[in-house]
RNA sequence: GACCCCUUCGUCUAUCGGUGAGGACUCAAGAUUUUCAUUCUUGCAAGAGGGGUUCAACUCCCCUAGGGGUCGCCA
């Protein structure tokens, strides 16, 4: 069988979408499920969109996420180069070979004269596509033209009552007529390719043996089909993934959600459960498990798992998995990945800081949460009023005060005896639950609910324990 | 509008002709916990509609409806 070998081939217009991050994910994961290889592609085709710095933060990102790929702009290839815009040669060189061929054609056509010509066939009901003026003229008017520095385009000529089929991994046979195909341009007027002939090129020359790519794609495989008949070349194998979607099943987008993976990756989302949760829109093992690390994910993948139907983005799944994962990865790797949202005083003392991010990680969905459950082992939350009178109370002062005598000749760090004398208090003092345990939780942390006592007590020290005790007596 | 794709709980999904249609998230109730969180238990909740084929259809076929995608010198 042949290698198998896939590209994602993002634009690098911004940021990494999350569509995009699902389609990456998946050529990664079928690559290595297959043991063969992911080729990352940078298709700079158009310099209105282009933006400074893009691809860089795209392969940063893509490479923060583990998602690494065996051949690419930063780490070569032989096949390469791998962006597309140092590659203009050979999309013209194979735009002239298709002219030779008679399979396309110069076109002449100013924006305006387009957009005129779609308004009439708009307003005749006819189906909009270019109606071949240009493939009118004669070889001497186009010759005389060219000379003449007109700006022009070179189209595709698609073939008249051609009925397409192919056969999609995901959706299975698939038949298009050739009718509905436009002319498509292949090299626009600034000599750079569109995407059609360009990723038709590059997929050939790069050995791709799989296009994975999302359902949009879908209708205009013809095109691509018919350049690879024209070039004599052998069409990969298509995969046409469902789109993810909004809340209203419309296809994912910026305007209803947040769409970057940057922005939820700076929101505090682990991208151990962005990942998980992406892979699973669109794929799903047989059994009923939800949670898989990146390599599980490799060892479990397959195409003839994905589904053909679209996935809507739902956030509090999301939530949910990422609060799992806040939970379960070990403890000093919740604790390096939340450093950038403290301050570095609160991280200065690292043990400490470990008992901090062990007792918040229970309680938080999201990174920066970390910090906000920390902020009481620094300084005690202000009280509210009532609150106020809570602790003021005969009975909590009588908790506090037999408290802090008995810690006195207490180790910090020994739960045990912790446990021990706040049992014992409870039958000496005769005062039990809330009114025996929210004075102390008051005192020294300012709010009513939190962690254990042990716990609290352990983080905070001695020193400040007994200082907070005794702040809080009257 | 034309063409193409899609259709199981609110959401993500399992099921590849024979199931009380399963799991997860959410929500509700309960248990555990001094409290909060975690965790556990239970519950609510689905095959778009109509025809076929078959002893048997969520599963195969057709029609209808609904949703989506595409129709750029953007990808």
């Amino acid at each position: 069988m042949k290698e198998v070998r896939v590209r994602f081939a993002p634009s690098p217009t911004g940021y990494l979408h999350i569509g995009g991050l699902r389609t990456a994910l998946y050529d990664f994961l079928f690559a290595r499920n297959q043991s063969g290889k992911a080729v990352l592609r940078i298709e700079d085709t158009d310099q209105n969109r282009e933006v400074k710095g893009a691809t860089e933060s795209l392969i940063a990102t893509l490479h923060n996420l583990g998602i690494d790929f065996d051949e690419g702009p930063e780490t070569g290839g032989e096949y390469g180069p791998y962006i597309q815009s140092q590659r203009l040669d050979l999309y013209r060189q194979h735009a002239l070979e298709l002219i030779n061929k008679g399979h396309a054609y110069y076109c002449f056509c100013s924006t305006a004269t387009l957009s005129q010509m779609r308004e009439e066939q708009q307003a005749e009901g006819e189906f909009v596509k270019y109606d071949r003026r240009c493939l009118k003229l004669s070889k001497e008017e186009v010759n005389a033209r060219l000379n003449a520095g007109e700006p022009h385009v070179i189209r595709l000529k698609m073939p008249d009552n051609y009925r397409f089929a192919f056969d999609d991994e995901v959706r299975g046979h698939v038949q298009m007529d050739s009718s509905q195909s436009d002319d498509q341009v292949l090299i626009k007027s600034d000599g750079f390719p569109t995407y059609h002939l360009a990723a038709t090129v590059d997929d050939h020359y790069m050995q791709i043996s799989h296009v994975i790519r999302g359902e949009e794609w879908l209708s205009s495989t013809p095109k691509h089909i018919w350049l690879y008949e024209c070039l004599g070349w052998e069409a990969p194998k298509w995969v046409h993934l469902p789109l993810i979607l909004n809340t209203d099943r419309s296809k994912l987008s910026k305007r209803m959600h947040d769409v970057s993976v940057e922005s939820y990756i700076q929101k505090g989302y682990l991208k151990e459960a962005l990942i998980n949760f992406v892979a699973l829109l669109g794929w799903h093992p047989a059994d009923d498990r939800e949670l898989y690390s990146l390599e599980e994910l490799c060892e479990a993948f397959s195409l003839d798992r994905v589904n053909k139907a679209g996935a809507v983005f739902d956030l509090t799944k999301l939530d949910w998995m990422n609060g799992q994962y806040m939970r379960s990865l070990p403890l000093h790797t919740i604790a390096d990945r939340a450093k950038q949202w403290f301050p570095p005083q609160w991280t200065e003392d690292y043990q400490r800081y470990l008992k901090i991010i062990s007792a918040a990680r229970e309680r938080s969905t999201l990174l920066p949460e970390l910090t906000e459950y920390a902020r009481i082992f620094f300084k005690p939350a202000p009280l509210n009023p009532e609150d106020k009178d809570f602790l003021l109370a005969e009975s909590s002062q009588k908790v506090l005060q037999w408290y802090l005598q008995q810690l006195t000749g207490i180790d910090a760090d020994d739960a045990e005896a912790i446990n021990t004398i706040t049992k014992a208090g409870i039958k000496e003092l005769g005062i039990k639950g809330k009114y025996y345990y929210m004075p102390l939780r008051l005192a020294l942390i300012g709010q009513a609910h939190g962690p254990d006592l042990p716990t609290i007590i352990g983080i905070l020290g001695k020193d400040e324990t007994l200082i907070r005790l005794g702040a809080a007596r009257h």
